[in-house]
DNA sequence: TACATAGTGTTATATTATAACAATTTAAAT
DNA sequence: ATTTAAATTGTTATAATATAACACTATGTA
């Protein structure tokens, strides 16, 4: 467990305390008053937090939530369902989905060291 | 079989005649001298080809590809491995994954109507 | 101490994408 | 054929997302 540098625990914190995927302007705009001034910080921030698997990028959203899954291999294997009315975003966990998929081969027969999904549908709430 | 517009044929040809996923900007200078002088152009064109499932969007690498996978399911399902070096993109077609994460329940039973998969790796030339 | 590595602060700029409005084309339905 | 609705186009301006480049500071470690 790493610790984590002045910037980087700010906007952590931030992204953590957070119900919902934030987008890096937002976050900017909320942690000004702590003395972080410029887009670059906190874009330096987020990169690393990234690589070491503290939060991930929602692709399709150009958005960021912090990671809740335990298990998750820093960032190399992530799953996310996206509810396309709300904007909700949850970590999907399946010990099974991930097998799957880490052990997926191509027709090539090739394996990948990495994976993003992103499932799309409507929440409870929703629906 | 739907036909295509004017605007959104040029820039599917272009897109479809590539051997790499194509950003939007790169599109919009390649198309300039068949009239094309906008972004907006380019835009309003590739979401209708992406809506309509001739092509997909990389949504890691902001770039667009056609299918050719003459099974996707107009863009419903979509799965692609992606050279971390070389940044070759291919689309996966396998029959067992796309059944695999149509039929994937979540842990409250839900389905997904939609999902895009991003494998990451090296390819063959690059490793 | 010296050195390497990571992090910070700052300005400027590049890249990706959409808003708003007016006009034109297309397809279908009378 | 004429009307009508829907889709597409053209255009200017601007919003939103992300990185380059440079100077400096902090941290860990040999």
């Amino acid at each position: 467990m790493q610790t984590l540098s002045k910037n980087q625990q700010i906007v952590f914190d931030l992204i953590n305390k957070s119900t919902e995927p934030m987008k890096a302007y937002s976050i900017l705009h909320n942690v000004q008053k702590k003395g972080i001034k410029a887009p670059l910080q906190v874009y330096r921030a987020l990169d690393k937090l990234v690589e070491i698997g503290k939060i991930h990028k929602i692709e399709s959203r150009n958005a960021f939530i912090a990671c809740h899954n335990s298990s998750c291999q820093v960032s190399k294997a992530t799953a996310f369902s996206i509810c396309e009315i709300c904007e909700k975003v949850t970590e999907i966990s399946s010990a099974s989905l991930s097998k799957y998929l880490t052990n997926f081969k191509d027709k090539d027969g090739m394996k990948y060291s990495k994976y993003n999904l992103e499932f799309f549908g409507l929440c409870k709430k929703c629906r």
